[in-house]
RNA sequence: GUCCCUAUCGUCUAGAGGCCUAGGACACCGGGUUUUCAUCCCGGCAACACGGGUUCGAAUCCCGUUGGGGAUGCCA
């Protein structure tokens, strides 16, 4: 099934449910790639065909993230196009009339029985039991008669109970099932709204989709689809399952990634400090290969090398620490500019002092840092002095402990009050001074100095640049509370 | 239950019969550089699920077993 002169279309048909599960982010993202790398069209459809789960707002949620994420739609609800409405609810009286098409064509039928009420099919349960009328066996000419005189009905599809079918899918390859497995599933429900099971074919059908992207799970009801795609006399897309993203729950079991397991939307990892172009890289990479030892690339360069042949057919397990590691890279590679600018709404600094000076003290935490959100504990000391044990002025390394500590730091101390230019370099030069006095290592009275003003063993920036950033006069009340506790 | 898919280090993967003593990355563990931490170097640990075939030769092909996942909704 090769798609010779047509231009391939693609589209994410997302439901909008107010957030946007990485998982289908995903699957986004190779509908994109797979219409982009062939200079197709890539489509955007809002699938809110269950009004049950209408919730407020939700399809912005959509278009935001596409933007963020870099998955430009070419036609979309907000965008418009020629196959429009993009959006199901808008096209619901469209539906209805196919399905009567079905049933004329003995490929459909009325159905009145009650609203079955479990919820998934239990275990040794018969697939043709959906329906325990038999309205399936119900005289048509009957049967139309009575949904056309008022009586409640869906239309389910119906399926032969002989025969296999079979179909290729571009990364699975030959899938075949006895269609004595298939149920008679519902395309239009009671409510008149067509089923996604049925909106997505008359849909993609109707919006001249070339290649259907979606999750693995629809391996097997892929022939309920194509028995209607042929019903119609439509023809029938080239599939493209992907292989599912797992998540662990709690107890380190595996299932498809979800609330309980490992549950991930993309809006969580925003707020979590993640950069939008590291999640969509190490997505990619979830499933899909490259095939060779690359792992860093632009939304434009996975354009330019995507092929169908590297998906990959077992499911891929969601791994936070890859994708930190992944967005530390993509920290550590932004200019020191755009590095303030990212890090600053998680910084929590508006409105003191080091909201002014943040372009230049960004950039010493820049390089520390694995997603932005562990911006604020990283800098809190600067805010306000940690509770500290004089312990911590022990420190092989630079042989310093508390007795040393406060020799140096009462030996500085005029120096550091008479300083009157308090910037960092004045202020490492008295450190300097101070080593060169008593030959010993730079790293003792940094060390001596940095705990005095800051609390704590790891900083970003050395004492310098924190004293600096403190003030004179914080400063040095942190100093004389060291010489205190060290008294 | 039934059906479908799947199977290389803990994780993501490369490998499409000899190039495999199985490569890369994350994580982990060492060592070095460094004013702390980190960065950065360097090194290490670690896998072809199992059993049958096919073949001169199999991680690669076939069959089975086992494991894992999915489907079985008037959800999408």
């Amino acid at each position: 099934m090769e798609n010779t002169n047509k231009t391939v279309r693609t589209r994410f048909a997302p439901s909008p449910t107010g957030f946007m599960h990485v998982g289908n982010l995903r699957t986004a993202l190779y509908a994109f790639l797979l219409a982009k790398s062939q200079g197709g069209t890539f489509v955007l459809r809002i699938e809110d065909t269950d009004q049950a789960r209408f919730v407020e707002g939700a399809t912005e949620v959509i278009y935001n993230t596409l933007a963020r994420a870099g998955l430009v739609h070419d036609e979309g609800p907000d965008k418009g196009g020629e196959y429009g409405p993009y959006i199901q609810s808008e096209r619901r009286d469209l539906y209805l009339p196919y399905a009567e098409e079905l049933v004329k064509k003995g490929a459909a039928y009325y159905c009145f029985c009650d609203k079955q009420e479990g919820e998934t099919q239990e275990a040794g349960t018969d697939p043709h039991e959906t329906c325990p009328g038999h309205c399936r066996d119900l005289d048509p000419a009957e049967a139309a008669a009575k949904a056309a005189s008022g009586v409640p009905f869906v239309i389910r599809q119906k399926i032969d109970r002989t025969g296999k079918s079979a179909y290729d899918d571009a990364v699975f390859g030959h899938i075949e099932i006895d269609n004595d497995v298939l149920d008679d599933q519902i395309l239009i429900k009671q409510d008149k709204m067509p089923t996604y099971n049925f909106a997505n074919v008359v849909d993609d059908h109707l919006m001249n989709i070339t290649h259907v992207v979606r999750g693995a799970e629809y391996l097997p009801s892929t022939p309920k689809y194509n028995m209607l795609y042929r019903a119609f006399g439509w023809e029938i897309p080239q599939y493209v399952h992907l292989p599912l993203i797992m998540g662990r729950d709690a107890e380190g079991n595996v299932a498809k990634l979800s609330k309980r397991h490992g549950s991930v939307s993309f809006e969580n990892l925003m707020q979590e400090g993640y950069l939008a172009e590291a999640v969509i890289n190490y997505i990619a990479l979830l499933g899909w290969s490259p095939k060779n030892d690359r792992e860093i690339f632009t939304l434009e360069e996975l354009i330019s090398i995507f092929k169908v042949d590297g998906l990959n057919k077992a499911p891929a397990i969601f791994d936070y620490d890859k994708l930190m590691w992944m967005n530390t890279e993509y920290l550590k590679a932004m200019t020191p500019e755009a590095f303030a600018a990212a890090s600053f709404p998680f910084a929590g600094v508006a409105g003191t002092p080091l909201e002014a000076r943040w372009a230049g003290f960004a950039p010493m935490l820049q390089q520390r840092v694995n997603k932005l959100d562990e911006i604020p504990e990283k800098i809190a000391f600067l805010h306000a002095l940690p509770e500290y044990e004089i312990e911590i002025f022990n420190n092989k390394k630079s042989k310093c402990n508390p007795e040393v500590a406060k020799e140096i730091l009462l030996e500085l101390r005029p120096e550091f009050e008479n300083l009157a230019d308090w910037t960092a370099p004045a202020i490492s030069a008295v450190l300097s001074g101070c080593a060169e006095r008593r030959t010993c290592k730079l790293g003792l009275p940094m060390w001596a100095v940095r705990i005095a003003v800051s609390g704590q063993m790891v900083t970003p920036g050395g004492p310098g640049e924190i004293m600096e950033i403190l003030g004179k006069e914080e400063a040095m009340k942190r100093y004389d509370v060291a010489l205190q506790k060290l008294n």
